[in-house]
RNA sequence: GGAGGCGUGGUGUAGCUGGUCUAACAUACCUGCCUGUCACGCAGGAGAUCGCGGGUUCGAAUCCCGUCGCUUCCGCCA
C-alpha cells in the first residue's frame, strides 16, 4: 500500500514548506547518478521537483533510485530542504529546495519512450499523435490544454452571468442541403436511412428562439467532412450563441464582453472595446482580405487614378478593362535582387496575379526621390512620382504593382502584404488585434451550380436598405453579417436572421428554391417561424482557433488533447477503421470494392 | 483534385554534383567509474540494407519513374 501523497511538487515552491516531510507521487524526468548521490526531476502537472538520494541516510531508498529510469511512476517522501549554497537552480520554480527521500517506490516501470517528455520537443508530428499519452505528458502541452479549459470555464460563467442557457442540441440529424459535406452515421432501424452529424446547431439554436429561450449558447461540437488545414479539424468545437429581440450592435458587444473576460481571466490582460468595425468592402480595399491581420500597415494603395492614361498597356489595359492597379510598400527592401522579386512574383502570380511590377526608390544626385524600375522607360516621370507620393514610398522602400481585375489584384496583393509581413517581421506577436468585419454580400455566384448562393447561410437576413436590390442586382446587396477576425483569423460568423417569412421566401426565389424545395428541405424551420418567431440573431466562434491563438500556437492541433492528421486518421487508435461484414449487414451497407480498399474486419 | 516541403539507428540531423558510405554526428539506450548534479561528467558498447516498389549503371542513401505517409498552401470549408 503505497502512502498517501500529501503536495503536489509545485506547491514546494513555498519556503514555509522546508524542514516538513512530504510525500510525493509522479513520473521520473531525468536522472543525474553521480555513483554516490542520485538526483532526479520529479514530474507531475503542477512542475517540477528534485530529489536527493544519499546512500549514507536511505541505503534502501538510494538503491531502488539506482534502477530508475526515465518516465516511471515513483512514490516518495522525504524533507524539503533548502538547498546547500551555490546549488540553487533559479530556473526553476522549485529550484531553492531539494526533497531529500527517506522512501522510494515505484508504482510503475515505464518502457523508454519513443521521445523525450519535454518542452519545445522537435518530432514528426506522426510520433507525438501515435504516443499522444506521451505528447501530452509534456509541460507546453499541458499548458496547452488547461488553458483551454480554462478558456470553457471563462466562456461558461460569463455568459451564464449574463443569463445565457447552455442548451445541448443533437448530433444525429438529418443532412440539409448547402455547406460543407456531412459526416453520415447510418440507422440500423431505419435500413437504407442516415443521420448526418451537424455541421453547426444552426437550426435548432433558431428553433430555440421560438421556443422562447431569449439567450442560448452551447459549446457545441460540429464536423465537416472537408479537407483538413492547419486550422481545420474534422471535429471541432464552436461557442454557439444565439439571443432574440436583439439587433447587430447588443451581440456585437455581447462578443466583446466575452472576450474581454476571457483575455482577462485567462491570460491576465486588459483588453480594450469595443473592437474596430470595417465593412466588407473597407476590408478588400485596404487588405486584400476580409480577415485582416491589421497587427501591422502596408496597406494596399489604388494608384489606378496615376496610371489610367499610362503608356504602359499593361497598366492602361487593366483599368480600361474595368480593373485596377494596386500597390504596397515594402519598407527598405529597395535592394531586393531579380531573385528576391521573383520570389515574391511566385506568391501574387499563386492567386492569379498576371505579374509583379517592383520599383526601387532611391534619391538622385539632386537630393530628389526618385522611383527606379524595369518598366520606368514605359512611364513618365509624372506617373513615377504619382506613384510614390500615392503610396508614400520613402528611400530604400520598394514598390510592389499588380494590375488586373480588382478580385485579383486586391487579394494578390493582400497576400503579399501577408508574406512580407511576416518575412519581413513586421507583425508584433504579443498583440492581440480583434476587428469586426460587417456589411458581407448576401449572395455570390457559384460557378459550380450556375446559380446564387448564400455567403453565410439561407436564413441571414439582408440589410434593409438593400431588401429591393433582391430581384434586381442581388450581387450587390448586403446582408447583416459580422464575421469576428482576431490577427488575422476568422474567429467567428454570424448574423440577424430573417424571422418573417415574406422576406424568407424572397430570399428562397432568389437562391433558385422553389416552396416545394423550401418546404422539403427546411419545411420544420419554415413551419415553426409560423407559430410566433421572435426577430433574433447569434453568432458562432471558432473554439479551437481561440484557444490556439491564446496560448501562441500555429495549429489546433496543439490545444485538442486528440486531433486527427491531415487525412482525417487518428494514429494512436487507428481510426477510420474497417467494418466487419456482420456490421455492415446489420446496416444494410455494402461496401463497393474499388481496388485496395477493403471491406476486412481489421 | 492540384502545388511546394519533408521521409537516413529509438529520436533529431549530416551525407544526396553516384565509388574507403563496410553510412557520420548529437542525444536516448546498455555496461563500468564518479557524493552537489540540474542538458551532470568520463570510459566502453549495442543499435540503421537510408519510407516502399521499379528503373538507369560495373556500382544507388545519392540519378530517374511510380507509390505511400506527414506537413503547408490552393481548390473546398452555407
Amino acid at each position: 500500500m503505497q502512502k498517501k501523497r500529501t503536495h503536489m511538487v509545485g506547491e514546494l515552491a513555498d519556503e514555509a514548506l522546508i524542514g516538513k516531510e512530504v510525500v510525493l507521487a509522479g513520473w521520473v524526468g531525468r536522472r543525474r547518478d553521480l555513483g554516490g548521490l542520485i538526483f532526479i526531476d520529479l514530474r507531475d502537472r503542477s512542475g517540477i521537483v528534485q530529489v536527493v538520494f544519499n546512500p549514507e541516510t536511505s541505503p534502501a531508498a538510494h538503491s531502488i533510485a539506482e534502477k530508475l529510469g526515465s518516465e516511471d511512476v515513483i512514490s516518495v517522501s522525504g524533507v524539503v530542504v533548502e538547498r546547500p549554497p551555490g546549488t540553487v537552480n533559479p530556473s526553476i520554480p522549485t529550484g531553492k529546495i531539494d526533497v531529500v527521500a527517506d522512501f522510494l517506490e515505484v508504482l510503475s516501470k515505464s518502457k523508454t519512450p519513443p521521445f523525450y517528455i519535454t518542452e519545445n520537443l522537435d518530432v514528426d508530428e506522426v510520433l507525438r499523435l501515435r504516443y499522444r499519452y506521451l505528447d501530452l505528458r509534456r509541460p507546453d502541452m499541458q499548458r496547452n490544454i488547461i488553458l483551454r479549459h480554462r478558456l470553457t470555464m471563462a466562456v461558461r460563467n460569463y455568459l451564464d452571468s449574463e443569463g445565457f442557457i447552455e442548451v445541448e442540441t443533437p448530433m444525429f440529424i438529418k443532412s440539409t442541403p448547402e455547406g460543407a459535406r456531412d459526416y453520415v452515421v447510418p440507422s440500423r432501424v431505419n435500413p437504407g436511412k442516415f443521420f448526418a452529424l451537424p455541421q453547426s446547431p444552426q437550426i435548432f439554436k433558431q428553433i430555440l428562439m421560438v421556443s422562447g429561450f431569449d439567450k442560448y449558447f452551447q459549446l457545441a461540437r460540429c464536423f465537416r467532412d472537408e479537407d483538413l488545414r492547419a486550422d481545420r479539424q474534422p471535429e471541432f468545437t464552436q461557442i454557439d450563441i444565439e439571443m432574440s429581440f436583439v439587433d447587430r450592435d447588443d451581440i456585437l458587444a455581447l462578443i466583446e464582453g466575452l472576450m474581454a473576460h476571457c483575455v482577462k481571466e485567462v491570460l491576465g490582460k486588459q483588453l480594450s472595446t469595443p473592437f474596430p468595425r470595417m465593412s466588407y468592402a473597407e476590408a478588400m480595399k485596404r487588405y486584400g482580405s476580409d480577415k485582416p491581420d491589421i497587427r501591422f500597415g502596408m496597406e494596399i494603395v489604388d494608384i489606378s487614378d496615376v496610371v489610367k492614361d499610362s503608356g504602359f498597356g499593361v497598366f492602361r489595359n487593366a483599368i480600361g478593362e474595368g480593373g485596377m492597379v494596386g500597390a504596397i510598400v515594402a519598407p527598405s527592401c529597395s535592394d531586393y535582387s531579380r531573385q528576391q522579386v521573383k520570389e515574391l512574383e511566385n506568391v501574387v502570380k499563386e492567386f492569379g496575379a498576371a505579374g509583379l511590377i517592383s520599383a526601387a526608390v532611391s534619391r538622385n544626385e539632386e537630393g530628389e526621390e526618385i522611383l527606379t524600375s524595369q518598366v520606368s522607360k514605359f512611364l513618365t516621370d509624372a506617373e513615377l512620382s504619382g506613384i510614390a507620393r500615392t503610396t508614400g514610398a520613402k528611400e530604400g522602400d520598394l514598390v510592389l504593382i499588380v494590375a488586373g481585375s480588382q478580385d485579383i489584384v486586391l487579394e494578390s496583393l493582400g497576400r503579399l502584404r501577408l508574406h512580407l509581413g511576416s518575412k519581413l517581421d513586421l507583425i508584433p506577436e504579443e498583440e492581440m488585434a480583434f476587428v469586426w468585419i460587417t456589411e458581407f454580400p448576401m449572395f455570390e455566384f457559384s460557378q459550380e451550380e450556375q446559380r446564387l448562393v448564400a455567403v453565410h447561410h439561407p436564413f441571414t437576413s439582408p440589410l434593409e436598405e438593400d431588401m429591393d436590390l433582391i430581384e434586381t442586382e442581388p450581387l450587390n446587396m448586403r446582408a447583416n453579417i459580422y464575421d469576428l477576425v482576431l490577427n488575422g483569423v476568422e474567429l467567428g460568423s454570424g448574423s440577424i436572421r430573417i424571422h418573417r417569412r415574406d422576406v424568407q421566401e424572397r430570399v428562397f426565389t432568389a437562391l433558385g428554391l422553389s416552396e416545394e424545395e423550401a418546404k422539403e428541405k427546411f419545411g420544420f424551420l419554415l413551419e415553426a417561424f409560423e407559430y410566433g418567431a421572435p426577430p433574433h440573431g447569434g453568432i458562432a466562434i471558432g473554439f479551437d482557433r481561440m484557444a490556439m491563438l491564446f496560448a501562441g500556437r500555429k495549429t489546433i492541433r496543439d490545444v485538442i488533447a486528440f486531433p486527427k492528421t491531415q487525412k482525417a486518421v487518428c494514429p494512436m487508435t487507428g481510426a477510420p477503421g474497417n467494418l466487419s461484414e456482420e456490421q455492415l449487414k446489420e446496416l444494410h451497407i455494402r461496401v463497393v470494392n474499388m481496388g485496395k480498399i477493403g471491406t476486412s474486419s481489421d
